[in-house]
DNA sequence: GCCAACGTTGGC
DNA sequence: GCCAACGTTGGC
């Protein structure tokens, strides 16, 4: 079992639209790192932090969990798309994507929060400049920040 | 809306 | 294969 942290903005699709839709296929990841973690390392039963970017304020609003994977990112080939890449061909589509169900909505531990934290310093999502989308989280890292849900 | 940081593209 | 130009992310 692994864990992970997912961003998306909320204006686009937040915790609240995951817990109403139940689950989603995570679409629109045109970063191959992200994509790789997507495709070669997350399973069935992986738990996601559900992180709300460009937000006022952004943080983790909630948690997710895996429940596919290799799914092929239908927006590839959708020509009115803004996710549309026409180097990519259906026999060989270069967007794989998981899909994720919703499993609980947070209280919203905010960014400026959790760099507050030393525990947290080497998460990926508080250092400068990385704007990765999807990124791994520690064992220890996670039961920190889920344990921040009393504190705030 | 600004812009730093970073990834991607394309000319050579 | 280099690297300048350009595009994107995402906090502020």
């Amino acid at each position: 079992l692994n864990y992970w942290l997912m961003k998306s903005e909320p204006d686009v699709f937040s915790i609240q639209d995951l817990k109403k839709k139940k689950r989603t296929g995570w679409d629109g990841v045109r970063n191959y790192q992200a994509r790789n973690y997507m495709r070669d390392q997350m399973k069935v039963g992986d738990l996601v932090l559900f992180y709300h970017s460009n937000a006022e304020p952004p943080g983790i609003a909630g948690v997710a969990k895996v429940s596919a994977v290799g799914l092929v990112d239908p927006l590839q080939f959708d020509k009115k798309s803004e996710y549309y890449d026409p180097k990519s061909k259906p026999d060989a589509p270069t967007w794989l994507m998981v899909e994720v169900e919703f499993v609980e909505e947070l209280p919203l531990i905010p960014l400026d929060r959790l760099k507050k934290e030393p525990a947290l310093k080497d998460m990926p999502l508080v250092q400068k400049g990385t704007r990765l989308s999807v990124m791994p989280v520690a064992k220890k890292e996670w039961d920190h920040v889920l344990a921040l849900k009393g504190t705030l």
